[in-house]
DNA sequence: TAATATTGTTATGCATAATAACATAAATCA
DNA sequence: TGATTTATGTTATTATGCATAACAATATTA
């Protein structure tokens, strides 16, 4: 079995980013799954823990997905007693996401969980290997489309 | 329109790697849409070219896919004929891979045209970052599990 | 008031990815 | 050698992630 050679699909970045992802978005499905929970109904989770009252408009934008597909994500959420959906007086077409007590309780456990998981995972990387990567991934973030 | 927050999923690398891999990616998109080419599709001819004759279970290894996916993406690039699939005498279970001449004009066309589009994507940043985020990712992609 | 924009929703489709089951062929082993 | 096991490519099916069009209800604006 010989070796294969990727050296031109290497000189990108998106490749190398798409390989490393894959590792850890691997590991983070097995983590959330004793817990039931996909990536983005995590993700939605967290956000709304953080975020008590905001609505599916801002949520939708912050985890850059389209409105209708947060819908599923929030039906579940909802469905689960995670989170609740509160009419805003002030504005009656939209609802505000709060967390319930259990969606709260879910939040320690699994940021505990994914915590633990993403350090042993990363644990032949040193520290400041790791915050001059972030620092670099948050260059390549703010360089969207009619931000550059 | 008060800030967002989202500190808590910045503490996780997993949340910054896809982030800024969603930026690539768009980017990528839009630069394979003029050649009719999806990521996968793209990947597949690029190993190819480079590894003339490998198969499909070698490919769809080094692509991290399962062989079925492999299977529609190998037809798509037969039917337009830039690929070709030719039996091996000494396994006739398998099938070498080759580019055709057609498929060798769009392997130069759309490195040129991804190289350029990367490099203007990531143009704030220096070489040097890019070189060590790179060395990490690979630390990162080397951490699968059964090789921790 | 009339026209426009926003919020949440349904329906739909495409791309990516995983699994089960199978036919054909090769390798192993007993 | 013959029987069992393994490997390759394939079909079918499903789940997930992500985008767009169209719509009702509500707010905003002109």
């Amino acid at each position: 079995m010989s070796k294969i050679n990727d050296e031109t699909l290497r000189t990108f970045v998106g490749y190398h980013l798409k390989r490393s992802f894959n590792v850890i978005q691997s590991d983070l499905i097995e983590t959330l799954r004793p817990f039931d929970l996909r990536m983005l109904t995590y993700t939605a989770l967290v956000l709304i823990v953080d975020n008590p009252g905001l609505n599916q408009s801002r949520l939708s934008q912050i985890m850059d997905i389209e409105r209708p597909n947060l819908v599923v994500i929030i039906d579940e959420l909802e469905e689960r007693e995670l989170i609740t959906r509160e009419r805003v007086p002030t504005d009656r077409r939209s609802y505000a996401l709060h967390p319930t007590e259990a969606g709260r309780a879910l939040y320690r456990e699994t940021i505990d969980a994914v915590t633990q998981h993403e350090a042993k995972l990363l644990s032949g990387i040193t520290p400041e290997q790791l915050e001059q990567m972030t620092a670099t991934l948050k260059l390549i973030e703010s360089a969207k489309k009619g931000q550059a």
